[in-house]
DNA sequence: TTATACCCCGTACCATGGTACGGAGTCAAT
DNA sequence: ATTGACTCCGTACCATGGTACGGGGTATAA
């Protein structure tokens, strides 16, 4: 029918593999869909569920955050407020990350001014000293 | 023998689980120490060792780039400028991932800013339409 | 000497996000 | 009607960083 798609289309024109279609599909993130016969047949709709996964995905959320929000959108019991706070979980998550990997950095400048001439051997070298620094 | 330390009092003295200690001598990360019988005996530095790769992994490198460092302080060809390079690759990486990180939090801050009134319906409010927006 | 705490090894399992493969079935066009 | 492309399912495999388990051997102290 001109309206569904076999799972390679989708795959197609989602621009995933069809593996990992079917992979969601074991996963619970994408509902199984109509079949006839023992093949699978998609309305296009799903080509844009499939894209707000890997929106989510480039947002920041996990497959099970994606699948919790994608849930939400199709169900539409939904309020607002209920993608709205995992928007801002995630945002909390991200500056929780953003601050980890600035102390990272930071140690990571000060380990490295701990050489003043990269060519002596790192037995004459506190540089690995400064590594075991205890965390700041 | 006093000076050697049994797996799980290397473990103990270096707060990692016995099994760890295991999985980073099947990787390679740790070498084999001297064996009495079938039962391994460890020297006292490798409590520095392990908690080398522990301080490694806070910093961001991963158990191979652990490796690697470690080699390098064990086997002692090395120059300093060879940590360094890894250090200052390493600074790079996670500027990345800051910059990344950043991308995500004000794509999600624009998303969260659809929504004025969370108690809406999900199929009133602008929010998943500015969840599918593109990548800025 | 015997209890028991520790250690051995191999293997399976966890999460995360997929990819790959092989043998069989099916669909659609020529 | 046959071919070739597509699909089916189950399972294994990839990386990353471990944890858990089970059946057996050993070391040590009372």
């Amino acid at each position: 029918m001109s309206t569904s798609l076999t799972i390679g289309k989708l795959a197609l024109a989602s621009n995933v593999n069809v593996e990992t279609i079917r992979f969601y599909e074991r996963k619970g993130i994408l509902k199984q869909p109509m079949k006839q016969g023992s093949f699978r047949y998609y309305p296009h709709e799903f080509i844009t569920r499939i894209r707000f996964i890997k929106r989510s995905q480039e947002l920041g959320f996990t497959l099970s955050e994606a699948k919790e929000l994608l849930d939400l959108k199709i169900l539409d019991q939904a309020k607002c407020g209920d993608v709205l706070s995992k928007t801002e979980e995630k945002i909390v998550e991200i500056n929780q990350k953003i601050k980890d990997l600035k102390r990272m950095k930071k140690s990571l400048e000060g380990l490295a001014n701990c050489c003043e001439d990269r060519s002596i051997p790192l037995s004459d070298c506190p540089i690995l000293d400064c590594f075991m620094e205890k965390v700041k």
